[in-house]
DNA sequence: CATGGGATTGACT
DNA sequence: GTCAATCCCATGC
């Protein structure tokens, strides 16, 4: 993906990110979970303003911002928007495509659709940890590539976010319809809508 | 400087 | 279904 991917409105770039292949070192899946998350609402860590946690969050797009999640996972998220606004993605799970051996190694289990089938899943079994905070997306450890040839774009399913107490009403979480590999709760209904910022 | 709250997960009843 | 683990950092005194 270029730089101008991500520049673009946070809640477009979660809906298109679906399909796309996320890669660091051998291991790689495909994207089939997103979540936005934008400074104007206050499930967004960039909520409370520039701080040092939110730095990366509102530095320039195209960057890993890499959290920490009650004390044990981390949790990767693409840098959206133009630089100023702090915006990101959080990528909720993929499907495990290169170096499957080795995320079965990192995460002690075999089950495929138990590897990545979450946040912290996905950061633990690519091995993404909060080192890579601020890597550039572009010729950095970890990338982003476009869907791969032969890959058919799903049904998205359209829902809110997972975990968050805080503007929970917003429809911003999009899941691949019928993947095995997304995380719980599966989403209920595949409505439409996407409400503007 | 002390405190409290998580964008979660896995183990257990 | 319930619950604890455990680190970072924002907030408040």
């Amino acid at each position: 993906m270029n730089r101008a991917f991500y520049e673009r409105g946070v809640v477009d770039v979660a809906r298109d990110l679906v399909g796309c292949v996320l890669r660091h070192g051998d291991t790689a899946g495909a994207i089939v979970e997103t979540e936005a998350y934008h400074e104007t609402e206050p499930a967004c860590h960039a909520f409370v303003g520039l701080t040092a946690r939110t730095r990366v969050l509102f530095g320039p797009p195209a960057r890993a911002y890499v959290y920490r999640s009650y004390g044990i996972h981390a949790l990767f998220n693409a840098v959206c928007e133009d630089e100023g606004v702090g915006a990101a993605v959080l990528i909720r799970a993929v499907e495990p495509l290169e170096g499957i051996e080795l995320m079965r190694q990192r995460r002690g289990l075999v089950r495929a659709e138990d590897l990545c089938s979450g946040p912290g899943k996905l950061a633990q079994a690519l091995g993404i940890e909060l080192d890579l905070n601020g890597s550039d997306l572009l010729g950095g450890p970890i990338s982003i590539e476009a869907p791969r040839p032969g890959w058919e774009a799903p049904e998205l399913l359209v829902g809110p976010r997972v975990g968050i107490t805080k503007a929970a009403e917003l429809p911003w979480r999009f899941c691949a319809a019928g993947s095995r590999f997304i995380s719980r709760p599966r989403p209920l209904n595949p409505q439409p809508g996407i409400r503007p910022l």
